[in-house]
DNA sequence: AGAGATAATGAAACCGATTTCATCGACAAT
DNA sequence: ATTGTCGATGAAATCGGTTTCATTATCTCT
């Protein structure tokens, strides 16, 4: 006894409309080669069945997955997801899946084991990478795809690269704080061996060498919240106190400007803060911050697009570096002459 | 000339173990039906070829798809990605994969023709949807997968669904409210057709009720940033001005607060005002808001182990309320006796 | 008219695993 | 000694499409 309503196949569409499988495959995906008095005599076959096709035998057929898996660090990280939003789109309009794995989410020894499995061609056609703290060695090896680096890299790992210009932001930052009069900068950092942080220390750097002043100081943060709480406390620890402070990203400037807040110390007053990202709540702060904006969904769309264009004709070591922008908003002031 | 190194198949650790590919197929699967010492041959060819299995090619046969749909809202939102990641932590522990659709990303029109496509056996096994704005047509078809509510709800769509406690949650901020002496109590609302908006509606209507006081006036906003920071106008236009307001999500409280700061009205000293959601910028804002916590993470991971569960029993329409908590800040105080 | 090119189509091989079914040998029970 | 049971294994069918290759019909050109 079989299943009454079981869901038709392909040979069930062939049979109705007179035709062979092979004919209602090539209906289904290169019409043109089918005259038009059988491709319409198939499209009522599929109609009337209301066929749809197996997506997993056609891409066994096809040697391929039809998904993408993009690795981010941390899923909850709306900075993260905005770009998985502009992946999603691109990959959506070449009918591919967006397939999502949180990194930090098995603890450290287990991670790799974990990764590992996914990173393998019978998972996913491509692999676009947001964690530039995971192993290179995760990614060289056969069985890995072709594999997108964005917004973050992971140094010494070859292929295609999306970023935002962090250099030039955190130059412009830094430039911006300059014009205003501050002299005691710090760099409120991330992790010190985030790809992120490293560039913008240069932009920073870059900066202050050109105005013919010393390196600034940094405090190490981790992009959190909390962690730009917790770093107020060693800015007011410092002999001397800075009067501006350049964060990493707005999360952590904006957890800085409440551990200040809660110190007593005036923003922008006492002291000035630019951030890094523009993410939307930094425009409803109750100072709104002064950062570096750039775009994500579009930096997701990037690196969609160069990861299609990396599997058809694999490239070489391409770097997009997108362009980045000042905002600024009322966290920053003239340094007050005393 | 075939490429020299292809990746290994099963046939190819089969020879090298000098076994069928019958028999490798069972040590990766059901190890215990073979015996020791054939076992250890096949593993010690495994692992001499490198082999990893094809997952095409295994789904294809046992008649799944691997992976889990995600229907989200809006990826963006901090809020979601959350949820997603609790999904993606227990989906990950089976063994399966995330995938992950924004359904607000196509013109509405086009939206239901291309999440038609998705939803389909041979796409994903399981469907979670945290968007109730969908319409239930789209999952009441004999090709759409299990389908699991979680969050938001479809009016009519069977299932089971995990929600957390809306209407108890806000019967608790309006509670708390009027026992600070609040009479004149504003709720700022999502989407009037929102579920989430409608249960939470009930429970203000629960706590007024209960204190003889009538329904409360509201404004509906979009869960958003900016529609918070714009219902602060229709707050202050309204011909008495509330001294407390309710607001469906964080999002939009803070928006509020912004707004109102502007204006020059205070929190809480003018106005107080609970949120909803416990996200983590509630507790840096300058003025920590006063919310009912959530745990999205825990109700990601409740939606992910009842989809299992009903793919192996379709079970009837359950449903998981989990608890909330009011988190009492600095956003609320006693109403000022003038 | 005949040769050659072209278009449309179907039969069958193929993608790479799993699973059914049959076989064989070892061992226990009668 | 014979039968039955059980465990381990391999041959072959199977999942549901796509694609190659061969065949036939149609058309063009000399």
């Amino acid at each position: 006894m079989k299943d009454p309503v079981a869901t038709p196949r392909i040979h069930d569409v062939a049979r109705l409309a007179g035709v062979s499988p092979a004919t209602v495959s090539r209906v289904l995906s290169n019409p043109s080669i089918v005259s038009e008095r059988t491709r319409a005599a198939v499209e009522k076959a599929v109609e009337e069945t209301g066929y749809t096709i197996n997506l997993t035998a056609r891409n066994l057929r096809q040697q391929q997955v039809g998904a993408v898996l993009a690795l981010v660090p941390n899923l909850a990280n709306p900075f993260f997801s905005e770009i998985l939003a502009g992946i999603s789109e691109t990959l959506r309009a070449e009918g591919l899946s967006l397939l999502v794995l949180d990194t930090r989410q098995t603890d450290p020894g287990a991670a790799g084991r974990g990764l590992q499995a996914y990173l393998n061609r019978s998972r996913a056609d491509g692999v676009i990478v947001l964690d530039g703290s995971l192993d290179r060695s995760l990614f060289e090896h056969a069985a890995c795809p072709p594999v997108v680096q964005a917004c973050e890299w992971i140094d010494g790992l070859h292929g295609p690269r999306v970023l935002a210009d962090n250099q030039t932001g955190a130059r412009l930052a830094v430039e911006h704080l300059l014009a205003l009069g501050h002299r005691r900068i710090l760099h409120l950092t991330g992790p010190a061996s985030n790809s992120l942080s490293v560039s913008r220390a240069a932009g920073v750097a870059e900066a202050l060498e050109a105005a013919g002043l010393p390196p600034a100081p940094r405090i190490e943060g981790a992009f959190s919240l909390g962690s730009g709480h917790t770093a107020s406390a060693g800015v007011l620890s410092l002999p001397e106190r800075p009067t501006a402070v350049f964060c990493d990203n707005d999360e952590m400037a904006i957890g800085l400007m409440a551990g200040l807040r809660a110190a007593k110390i005036r923003t922008p007053e006492d002291i000035s803060i630019v951030g890094f990202d523009n993410i939307e709540m930094s425009a409803y702060v109750s100072v709104p911050l002064t950062t570096v904006r750039q775009k994500r969904a579009h930096l997701g769309r990037r690196a969609a697009e160069m990861l299609l264009a990396h599997r058809e004709t694999p490239s070489p070591d391409t770097e997009i570096i997108l362009p980045v922008e000042l905002v600024i908003r009322d966290s920053t002031t003239a340094l007050r002459k005393d």
